[in-house]
DNA sequence: GCCGTTTTCGGCCCGACTGTTTTCAGTCG
């Protein structure tokens, strides 16, 4: 049983107590959130730490170690069990309908018998709810769009951040030239560069609100406003995505987008701080709770300071440590998109999904203020796309007779290679040898059971001809799952092996993900590169993207090799190559 | 249920919006 696993128990029955006592605010529920925290963070397996060493932990008592201690015993916990046998799956699912919390679904349940959603939706038409108290018929209604709109927009629904960044931006441009709009800027778990968001959520900075919201609210793409007061509006868009606009004043903005940006964990956690120092922290300003004098509030940067913390990036901001690391002054030097001197994955027209030719791709580079670039075109195992020894050959005498026309640029032949069933890859290996860089990815075969795929990976790693895993676990968010790997054996490997990770800045990819980073964090010999992949020249500013997943990981700017000053790169890449 | 350089008991982040209310409960983030 892994910490993982066992988090998502404490989660569930976390989630199941909130149902069960009627409030979402349940203080033993959030109890058992901080414990799942605790589990799915922590290093050691806690199946293998006694009670008495559980306890120690934070965030976990008696009650929470000797549940720890029954799963491990017997698979599962009573508690639980008893708990999914109160309330099952359809039952829960009336929860998630928006607007329906758990009272009023425990109200229902109790007084007209309602166990589902389709019973919910008989009685909204048979006009039960309205007799209820609390209840009326503006509630039914509320509750029959709501469920209207379910599936496509129930609390569940999670947008894969590429669709959600795209949306923000035509809000943010729509938004952006009008003369009330001082500072905009989107937040949420979109600033934190979550795989997947709930909602979008973007913050206007003006001392005229009623345009703004009014904007907004009439967006072409708008189909639905749900809400709208003085300072918060929400909408469904098109597609059911939903979308909330906050206003505040330009005083306020660093308080806003620092309570926006959440995570709600780490909120809580500042929060906590504020109340330590005699201060009272909300979405307007850091304030002394005697007098209300305000400390701080227009900028992320002067918050964090007044409560004795350096600025933490949005993407580490899940209360996973940061808050302790910042404390102590430990917070380590997160990579950022500054530090990136190189590219080492960028296509060219030569391979059939390439746009743009070599020299535009080498131009933008330059343009882009790049000190050293790979051009890695697909190599010729890849149907459609791949191409053979003879192409790749005259594509390296035209970089070898180009290269003098970008002094500032040292450019790097390379491929990307195609990872086979058994791990092999393409070309003979005389002709792999006389490359300067290889990226080897899984482009085929994505369901291959996990020790296939956790042997096929390795044995690329072993093979000299490869620099770096390109995409490691080839998902798609949102619409193809990755690979399967056993993270350890790969984490080893690649240590083993001296083989980097890439951290694909595609945002459709991020790939490896920020939980596989952080573990192979833990690993001091894996190094990193982050990626740009590049199919066309606007590409090469995307790993701006690509920095966000590496920083969710922990990962810092000198295991990172793309960050290294050139020489020290290019020796290195040498180095590896050699058998 | 968990926690304590005020505390072993009494707190637990804080506020907006809606719909139902006569001052607030529920939901949401």
């Amino acid at each position: 049983m892994s910490n993982r696993e066992l988090a998502a128990l404490f989660d569930e029955l976390a989630s199941l107590l909130k149902v069960a006592d009627g409030n979402a605010q349940s203080f033993k529920a959030r109890a058992y959130e901080t414990a799942a925290r605790t589990l799915d963070t922590l290093e050691p397996p806690a199946a293998e730490m006694s009670v008495t060493e559980l306890i120690k932990l934070k965030g976990i008592g008696k009650s929470s170690a000797s549940k720890i201690a029954e799963i491990v015993e017997t698979g599962t916990m009573d508690r639980l069990v008893k708990l999914r046998a109160e309330f099952p799956a359809t039952f829960l699912d009336l929860v998630r309908v928006p607007g329906l919390g758990p009272k009023t679904a425990l109200m229902i349940r109790e007084r007209l018998g309602i166990e589902d959603v389709g019973g919910l939706r008989a009685a909204i038409e048979g006009e039960q709810l309205r007799e209820l108290p609390g209840l009326g018929a503006k509630t039914e209604e509320k509750l029959a769009r709501a469920l209207d709109r379910l599936g496509t927009s129930g609390k569940d629904r999670r947008t894969p951040i590429l669709d959600a960044m795209a949306m923000a931006s035509r809000i943010i441009d729509e938004l952006t030239p009008m003369v009330e709009v001082e500072q905009i800027q989107y937040c949420g778990s979109l600033r934190r560069f979550r795989d997947t968001v709930a909602d979008i959520d973007i913050l206007v900075a003006t001392t005229d609100p009623a345009p703004v919201t009014k904007r907004f609210s009439t967006l072409a793409f708008v189909t639905e406003v749900i809400g709208s007061g003085s300072t918060k509006t929400s909408v469904i868009t098109q597609g059911g995505l939903q979308v909330d606009l906050r206003v505040v004043e330009p005083a306020q903005w660093g308080a806003a987008i620092l309570y926006f940006t959440g995570s709600k964990a780490h909120n809580i956690r500042l929060r906590q701080l504020a109340i330590q120092q005699g201060r009272l922290l909300n979405e307007y300003a850091l304030e002394e709770s005697e007098g209300g004098r305000v400390v701080a509030s227009e900028t992320e940067e002067e918050i964090y300071e007044a409560l004795g913390l350096p600025w933490i990036p949005p993407a580490v901001r899940e209360d996973t440590g940061e808050i302790e690391s910042g404390l102590d002054r430990s917070l380590p030097e997160f990579v950022r998109w500054e530090d990136l001197r190189g590219d080492l994955h960028v296509h060219t027209s030569m391979s059939g999904d390439g746009d743009h030719s070599l020299t535009r791709m080498l131009d933008a580079a330059v343009q882009r203020g790049l000190e050293y670039l790979a051009i890695t075109d697909h190599a010729e195992d890849l149907a459609m796309n791949g191409v053979g020894q003879d192409e790749m050959l005259e594509q390296r005498g035209v970089i070898e007779s180009i290269a003098a026309d970008y002094p500032t640029l040292t450019i790097l032949h390379g491929a990307e290679l195609n990872i086979g069933r058994d791990g092999g890859v393409d070309y003979n290996s005389d002709f792999l040898s006389t490359f300067d860089w290889g990226v080897a990815s899984v482009h085929s075969l994505f369901d291959l059971d996990v020790e296939s795929q956790t042997t096929r990976v390795i044995t690329a790693m072993q093979n000299p001809a490869v620099n770096v895993i390109g995409h490691l676990f080839g998902r798609r968010i949102g619409k193809r799952p990755g690979i399967e790997l056993i993270d350890d054996a790969v984490i080893e490997a690649a240590a083993l092996t001296g083989t980097a990770i890439e951290i694909n800045s595609h945002l459709d990819r991020l790939d490896a993900p920020s939980e596989f980073l952080r573990k192979a964090m833990s690993n001091p010999e894996v190094l990193f590169v982050v990626s740009t992949d590049s199919h066309r020249t606007g590409e090469l500013w995307q790993s701006r993207f690509g920095v966000t997943p590496a920083q969710r990981g922990w990962v810092t700017a000198d295991r990172v090799a793309n960050t290294w000053p050139v020489d020290r790169f290019v020796e290195w890449a040498a180095n590896q190559r050699v058998p």
